[in-house]
DNA sequence: GTTATTATTTGAATTTTATTCAGTAATATA
DNA sequence: TATATTACTGAATAAAATTCAAATAATAAC
């Protein structure tokens, strides 16, 4: 046994797939190779970002999902993205946006439990210039990278 | 001209697409019948929900984001994934999650513009049991989908 | 409107890839 | 240890992607 799968899904969490251009082909009932063409053009133009697949969290030790609404210190206020792009690196990290209102940031965070969310929120988000953080858990994920569940 | 580009779009957004097998051997420096193997095993497990595209929004026409908190009426507290998946419906809705705090649940809504999240505020956010609202407008996506920008 | 230029579409041939299947190895169970 | 179950892998086959040249359609230039 080689626990293969602990190695998939980090290559297929954000690459390592590609478009079936047969099957997109048949169901638009156009030629392969004019699918084949308008997706080259579509990668090209950077409009594709990537190909890539969406997990049930809950089944890969990932099912603790968290919000952070993040309050940054007046001395990051000049700079939001110096600090959002460092806090992207970090692959617990779904998503991060630069907002409107009473935050300046929010995460969209995964990991394993609340231990391992503790933990990211110990290390990660006491540091570098944040402020206040207030975190909303999910409770229940009902869609997720717009796939339901 | 049959703008099969945004025929393209609608279906990559949640599917019609598959691991590159082939590239996920030669990395792995394993087999390609055995990545085979556990690829399929990880999809009949119900690990894997979907092989999809990530798009830099921003060239496809949906460049508006916003994360919306929402507090339901009392009439739908006791059960609020009713509501959530009914949500969940709607295209423009990226997630929907149930959530602990001042608030029930959090969407990710992605339009076209100010004026489409207006339209899509007015039309599904007022009516079905939804009480206050409350917008989060995302100035800048630095990560969305796992995927950096 | 006509022509030139560019962009898009498409079929046929080729290359690459996924899939099937039978057999082997490894692990778990009795 | 014997037996059953699960995981792995190579060889053959089937299916798919890609290349390329040519045709068509759209757009720009005159």
């Amino acid at each position: 046994m080689k626990h293969i799968d602990q190695k998939l899904i980090p290559l297929l969490k954000n690459g390592y797939c590609a478009p079936k251009i047969a099957s997109i082909a048949q169901k638009l009932k156009e030629p392969s190779t004019t699918i084949h063409f308008n997706l080259k053009k579509l990668e090209k133009e950077g409009k594709i970002k990537a190909y890539k697949a969406v997990f049930d969290y809950r089944k890969i030790d990932e099912g603790f999902c968290a919000f952070v609404l993040l309050k940054l210190l007046p001395s990051e206020y000049k700079d939001p993205e110096k600090i959002s792009m460092q806090l992207a690196k970090y692959d617990e990290v779904e998503s991060v946006d630069i907002i409107t209102g009473d935050w300046e940031l929010i995460l969209k965070v995964r990991v394993k439990d609340q231990d391992a969310y503790y933990h990211f929120i110990k290390n990660v988000l006491s540091r570098e210039g944040i402020g206040k953080t207030t975190t909303l858990t999910s409770l229940k994920q009902i869609k997720s990278e717009f796939v339901a569940y």
